[in-house]
DNA sequence: CGGCTGTTTGATGAGTGTCAACGAATGTGG
DNA sequence: CCACATTCGTTGACACTCATCAAACAGCCG
């Protein structure tokens, strides 16, 4: 993997057009389909909605009406269980796609909220499937990014001790930037260690733990919300 | 929950028009989506093909073309990890859809196998996108579909213990066979303990303690292949 | 400055994985 | 139909990872 770029560390952001449902992946690199049809898209969204930590996209329970889609910070997606605590059940970083779990029923499943402030898109659902029914390849992104979610949880359901699981975490997100054309090894981090603890099915103090042992090998550092990966090889070797 | 019904164990199956692309769940039981485009769907697919025991249905890597309908039996899906180890990622009864893995880059990602013998339908993907530009409908039943297996994924993802793992899954198979109209308490269970012991991620030891525990706290029992709720209240509470 | 929230550290024990061995069930070939 | 091989499930002993509890520390904001 080569560094083609280091940017300003906080909140970049992906441009209209830039988000999953208008571009997909070839050789780790992000491909946009074709303008007329971006022009479709973007005729029917609501772009750039800034939001502040802890506010609220939507919430569990809430008539599904829209996608959203990422357009600059981190968001997580809370599942509240019958016993009344919250787990975090996915995490969303610039150009992904929220709001599948509204579909099935009409009503959302989770609550989405902001890690750190940012801003998003407002995807209308039935005007997109209204284009869907006119442009085949709009009713195939669709489905596509509903497929890649579906892989992405079948490929985590993985058998991984602490350490494998918060390198396994880091190295989704900075494929993520980096198949955006920022740097692989470096990238803003806001997510607090309690909320990626609960995400990653961990105790808070193993996950500090092994932030520490990660540090202290010098395979990757955590500091001012933002992640260094000191050694790449070393890195991926963890996953081995 | 009342048992209405409770039939021959071996095999069970959906009728044509049953599977989850023609019915969806309300109150908990399914219902049929309209006549006319059932008949559209049925016109599209190849049903009911006989298949034995270890047989594969699609292969990991293969072009993705069809999605498949279990009609009985039960079929896994089985991921190979980057270290050669087999991961069971997902079971399937009658009525479920298979193969929504292979929409998002055209290659099937996992390979299914049926578990026991059994029967399956084949759904031919681009004639059934045909369908959906005509029938909105449709589209939105695939949408649905797709939708569902993502929240099935993001409530999976949950802390539970052995137990609870495995009275989970019992309460997931017991809950689609009541919603075709079959036994809640009593249905067929084909799966070897070492494959559920895999797709649960626990050691195969560890589930036969569970499955004894729960034999001798009079919750749940298998013998010959078939699952007995001996005490439902009892078999909930694990759960809580 | 005090009161948060978030992170770190240490001590302890429960829950599971692992290893080894055996028994039960199932399949196979003569 | 029997003898053997193979798969599948069971049991016990042990080790290890990680959750839990308790407490202190660090950073931030009013």
């Amino acid at each position: 993997m080569l560094d083609t770029k280091i940017d300003t560390p906080i909140n970049r952001s992906t441009n209209c057009g830039d988000c999953e449902l208008c571009t997909h992946v070839v050789n780790n690199r992000r491909v946009r389909i074709q303008s007329s049809e971006i022009a479709a898209i973007e005729s029917i969204i609501d772009s750039h909605i800034m939001i502040e930590k802890n506010q609220i996209v939507y919430e569990a329970g809430a008539t599904f009406q829209n996608l959203f889609t990422v357009h600059s910070g981190m968001f997580k997606s809370v599942y509240l269980t019958q016993q009344g605590d919250e787990r975090i059940v996915d995490v969303f970083i610039p150009g992904q796609i929220m709001g599948f779990d509204g579909i099935h029923d009409g009503k959302y499943k989770t609550t989405v909220k902001a890690v750190s402030s940012g801003s998003y898109c407002v995807i209308p659902f039935y005007p997109l499937q209204e284009l869907s029914m006119k442009h085949r390849d709009i009713q195939t992104r669709v489905m596509k990014m509903m497929s890649e979610k579906i892989i992405q949880f079948e490929i985590i359901h993985s058998e991984y001790n602490a350490q494998q699981k918060l390198v396994s975490f880091v190295k989704d997100v900075s494929d993520l930037y980096f198949s955006r054309g920022f740097s692989a090894k470096q990238f803003p981090f806001q997510i607090s260690q309690r909320d990626l603890a609960n995400y990653l099915g961990l105790a808070e103090e193993t996950l500090s733990r092994v932030f520490k042992k990660l540090k202290k090998n010098e395979i990757l550092s955590l500091a001012e919300h933002q992640i260094t990966i000191i050694d790449m090889p070393k890195f991926l070797q963890v996953l081995e």
